[in-house]
DNA sequence: CGAAAATAGTTACCTAGATAACTATATACC
DNA sequence: GGTATATAGTTATCTAGGTAACTATTTTCG
């Protein structure tokens, strides 16, 4: 097995979304549809740049998931002033689902975390925000 | 922004395959073209099955894409014994294009890594095993 | 030996990322 | 006020991950 930090860095998302999607089906929900109405929890109602920016993934791949979220009632649109965008905010069978997915993630993170050090958690996650702080410099050359 | 280690996890490596897809693009690679020609140059010549177990990626994902390398001529196979298996290996313009994303993946990740200390880096390479491991575990149950 | 089970690979069909090119609306500014 | 530019979102099309169900071989074992 390749022992590079940035090879496993790979394999470990690969392996985590796999194992939060078996999770999540419980609720319906992938992990990316999760995310997205986190985000709606978190501040609404909220537009697609906002999700956009917020999560760092492309406008057309936030619009296809709200559609989907849509469709399954999950999220609905809310008038606004500005007409080029579409404000959305959850649904109430949005919000119930927001609380059932939120118990699942908790749980699955708060596990994987046990047995870890506080101070490893601490140094992995300023390592990688140093890591995402030198891709975004590159970004700029 | 989300605090949370996961969180972090799944949007550096986001834009990390976001940024090395854009620099392998010099060479007519996608990232993980490129893993699968750096399993092949690790182990000539090589099944689906087994580049499926090495990268954890499942078979219908490896056959797509080993199909596609074998469209671009990168690979080719290998005749084998057992006949279900397709064992393939690299051809001469396959093995040009693993020296120079080989330079470019190189080049990209020490970059990235450079003003990270030694220590940092070993710290997070085995929080990140750990976790793993902890994933593989939840498997079993 | 012959039938059952295991293994290798493929096909069909989902979700989720990306880019490029488009429409519609809003803003800037001469 | 009218045109140019910027912004919000969508559509089309690509790669890449997944599962389920299939075929074709090989192995196992009674």
């Amino acid at each position: 097995m390749r022992e590079t930090l940035f090879h496993q860095q790979l394999q470990f998302t690969r392996s985590f979304k796999k194992k939060l999607n078996e999770k999540l089906s419980t609720v319906g929900l992938f992990h990316s549809q999760w995310l997205l109405i986190y985000c709606m929890k978190k501040q609404q109602p909220v537009t697609l740049v906002e999700i956009s920016n917020y999560l760092d993934v492309e406008k057309p791949t936030i619009s296809r998931t709200v559609k989907r979220l849509e469709e399954q009632g999950l999220i609905e649109e809310v008038p606004s002033l500005d007409k080029r965008e579409k404000r959305m905010h959850l649904t109430r069978k949005g919000e119930e689902s927001y609380e059932e997915a939120q118990r699942i993630v908790t749980h699955f993170e708060t596990g994987l975390m046990k047995e870890i050090s506080d101070q490893d958690i601490e140094t992995t996650l300023r390592t990688i925000q140093s890591l995402r702080e030198k891709l975004y410099e590159e970004e700029i050359n």
